[in-house]
DNA sequence: AAAATAAACAACCGCCGTCAG
DNA sequence: CCTGACGGCGGTTGTTTATTT
């Protein structure tokens, strides 16, 4: 059955159930904002009802969570971070979401864009990881539930010991694996590390 | 300097798992 | 116990912005 995904029928001329769609405007941020601080976020359908915004509640809680709420931080992925999300995706996949959960501020779409959009066109491999699903069957079986939150532990500061810290990262990956990591040389042939997508010094 | 192309970003869509009525 | 609704997730698309020719 179509358990009502965010499909908006606009068969219905009537103008009180008319959505919103596309772009969201700086009024309709105002009010999810001043809303969000008065009563709180969730229950995402009727706060966007109680709110007054034509939007669904999907709609709501991705531009919550996405841009609006306070602790998101946007754009200038630093080196940490570029490393971070490499290798938990070369341990994960594309769980963007648990990924996330390692990026404190970050969210799935963030990260999920800055892979696709600065990382998996450098990959030759046509295959999303570049070896056998082994690994990847034990480490997700092995990694159920405990996530430990914050990977900014493990990766301080990047210098040239970068593969050092790599090695130090703590994570269930096995050393036979190593397949699944970017060298520090394929990471300064991706520039990834010359900027942080920021400034562009030329 | 303008046009074309590529890259980055924001948002939508459909599916799935869970929970309440 | 069954059905429907909601929240969340990952994939995908459309639009905007930057870079190159």
């Amino acid at each position: 059955m179509d358990k009502k995904g965010g499909s908006s029928s606009s068969s219905s001329s009537s103008q009180d159930t008319e959505v919103r769609k596309g772009p969201w405007t700086m009024e309709e941020d105002l009010i999810l904002i001043n809303y969000i601080a008065n009563h709180g976020e969730g229950v995402w359908n009727t706060l966007a009802r109680s709110a007054g915004l034509k939007r669904t509640g999907k709609s709501c809680r991705l531009r919550w969570l996405n841009y609006l709420r306070p602790d998101v931080r946007r754009g200038n992925i630093t080196p940490e971070e570029q490393l971070l999300i490499m290798e938990l995706h070369a341990r994960w996949g594309n769980r963007w979401s648990k990924i996330a959960k390692h990026l404190p501020g970050r969210t799935d779409n963030e990260i999920k864009n800055y892979w696709r959009t600065r990382i998996q066109k450098y990959i030759k491999e046509p295959e999303p990881f570049p070896r056998q699903n082994s690994e990847l069957n034990h480490s997700i079986a092995s990694t159920s539930n405990h996530i430990h939150e914050v990977g900014s532990e493990g990766i301080e500061s990047y210098s040239p010991s970068y593969a050092a810290n790599l090695e130090a990262f703590p994570g269930p990956l096995p050393t036979e694996s190593n397949d699944n990591f970017w060298s520090i040389e394929d990471l300064w042939s991706m520039q990834l590390l010359n900027n942080d997508g920021t400034n562009k010094i030329v």
